[in-house]
DNA sequence: CGGGGGAGGTTCGTCAAGTGAACCCAGCGT
DNA sequence: ACGCTGGGTTCACTTGACGAACCTCCCCCG
């Protein structure tokens, strides 16, 4: 098992779910991509308890995936909205992710709920692995991990 | 907000969640990628509690992402190893998405602790989203998501 | 100026989930 | 017979999620 052996204890995934892995937080972002901007609205959409939703979008906010901003619609006080940030969309992919998995595994009827069209050409946009010479990959048994870290072993 | 109302309940992202969203989900199957295959060694590596990891391994295994594959290594008595299953080799993309967004933004040396590459070629992998044209697109806003609910709203 | 109402929260009691340590059982080696 | 190891289970405790109630700000209506 030559892989199985480094330290794991800063590995980006677990990272990555420290900082979107908690309940809510990912569902926050689905609606965050699908437009959603307002507390309120995060909040009929998702059915999450506000108090919860206060703290993920705070948790957001602090880890500059969300940003507050003030705006005014006309004859209203000022509010503010959540919006994502380039860092939030970079979870982009995940979400996609996510929602490709689930759309061939479970979708009751077959029919995925949402579907993901190209702006430019209109045709499904799905997502995949690649290779810098331009290979598509078929899956993980394609890829070679390579650990980095301040090896051992060997020495 | 055109995208703003759908019937959420189903969605594969929520689904997808469901299945593999709670704490250490993820983690046990990044272990399982890189080749972990034994309880204990589960243990080790992610240092979750037995109790939550029993019940994790036996919730991949209900929903068909591992299963339990009996050996016996040579004097030991049978056990029981967890295997990826095909479906489990599907969230593979999830994981890299996890992965790339921590090496991009959690990285704190700037070197990110594991890379990926192709097994042919050896040349770095990543995940991009592509569309069936085969142009690579960017991000979130080149993606226009369209959904496919029993649709409302006009009637 | 007084009151209603909605956005955006906070507080509270309850209940589910995660945590770590201790314990248990089956089988192999000696 | 006995202990060691893998693979768990049980238990007491702490943390987090939940839903309902409440609170505040400020615009609009009267």
């Amino acid at each position: 098992m030559s892989n199985a052996s480094w330290d794991r204890s800063r590995c980006s995934v677990a990272g990555t779910l420290a900082v979107v892995g908690e309940k809510w937080s990912l569902l926050v972002l689905r609606e965050a991509f699908l437009g959603v901007r307002r507390f309120a609205d995060f909040q009929r959409q998702l059915g999450a308890p506000k108090a919860v939703l206060t703290d993920r979008l705070g948790t957001l906010v602090e880890q500059g995936i969300l940003r507050r901003v003030p705006y005014q619609a006309e004859g209203e006080r000022q509010r503010h909205e959540y919006r994502l940030t380039a860092k939030g969309l970079d979870l982009y992919p995940t979400l996609v992710a996510l929602m490709q998995w689930g759309d061939r595994y479970l979708a009751d009827d077959g029919v995925p709920p949402l579907s993901l069209e190209h702006r430019d050409c209109g045709s499904p946009v799905h997502l995949g692995l690649v290779c810098d010479e331009g290979h598509e990959l078929t899956g993980a048994r394609d890829v070679h991990a390579v650990p980095r870290s301040t090896a051992v072993t060997s020495g």
